[in-house]
DNA sequence: TTACTTATTGAAATAGCCTTGCAATTAAGT
DNA sequence: ACTTAATTGCAAGGCTATTTCAATAAGTAA
């Protein structure tokens, strides 16, 4: 989960990182990252705006964001609401998990279970491409939302 | 895949489940479900209405969409570039199959291979969660776009 | 066919998420 | 501290998708 391990060794990295790119460690990206450091599932920009509540523009998360994503330190989800939702990449699942989702209340579980590797490999060979990753989300009702 | 029974018995079908909802068979539904029929690969509501070109506006395609798609007979995709895309649910797979999308391109391959359903049920049963469903698309980058 | 009822459409406006342009600000190196 | 360039805030803009409402057309019954 991303919040399993300790902020300190996650900033030590972002610096290391984002001064090799020639970018600079401002207010607003440490508190995006501390806070998805406390989440434990993926949230969207307006959510951090909110609980970051006047600490900078929602204009800086998007642009945070996407910055740390191109960075590898942030993955974005896309659960199909048409708002992209971002989770902290953990150092133990490298950022690769999956989510059920419930589709009443939007309730978000994470997931540790994955298919067998070897079906991506061989759908990469199938069809000749390379770099071949996945985005796979279950959906369902949870037991609150269940009519029974 | 989409194309590969003929579209009168679709047509068929789309009466009846119609008329069972006090619904109408009109010119724009008719014509996007003809249009859905021949694509092999999901496509965008703005790629009807070009397709279309100016036989109905293009807010028409999205209200015929969102309804063929709560009918079940269209299913809704997202590849994860904010924008939906359709496909008409063939009898054949249900529905249920995956894409392979190339990151550079775009270019979308239709996927057969699914994991186990065992997974899904197993993932169910843990979180106490029912009528569990997966969205499962692949990325990579196809032979065109390879650097080498 | 004609008349009637009501779902559906088109057009414009609106909503929501996200991005861009630019002047002001601030981090980082010297 | 000084300098340089990245970053921010604010306003404006872009794009996908939805809503409103009067006009239109599909289905039904006479």
């Amino acid at each position: 989960m991303a919040h399993s391990h300790s902020h300190e060794h996650d900033l030590i990295d972002v610096r290391a990182k984002l001064r090799g790119k020639d970018r600079r460690i401002t207010k607003p990206r440490q508190e995006i990252l501390e806070l998805l450091g406390k989440e434990d599932h993926p949230v969207t920009a307006k959510f951090i705006h909110e609980k970051l509540s006047g600490a900078c523009d929602l204009v800086t998360v998007y642009r945070s964001l996407k910055l740390l994503e191109s960075m590898s330190l942030v993955k974005r989800f896309n659960f199909g609401d048409n708002t992209a939702r971002f989770e902290l990449i953990s150092s133990t699942d490298h950022g690769h998990h999956h989510h059920l989702i419930c589709k009443v209340c939007r309730t978000i579980v994470e997931i540790d279970e994955c298919f067998d590797p070897s079906l991506e490999s061989k759908i990469a060979k199938k069809h000749g491409f390379q770099n071949v990753t996945h985005e796979l989300e279950f959906f369902g009702i949870c037991s609150s939302c269940q009519t029974t």
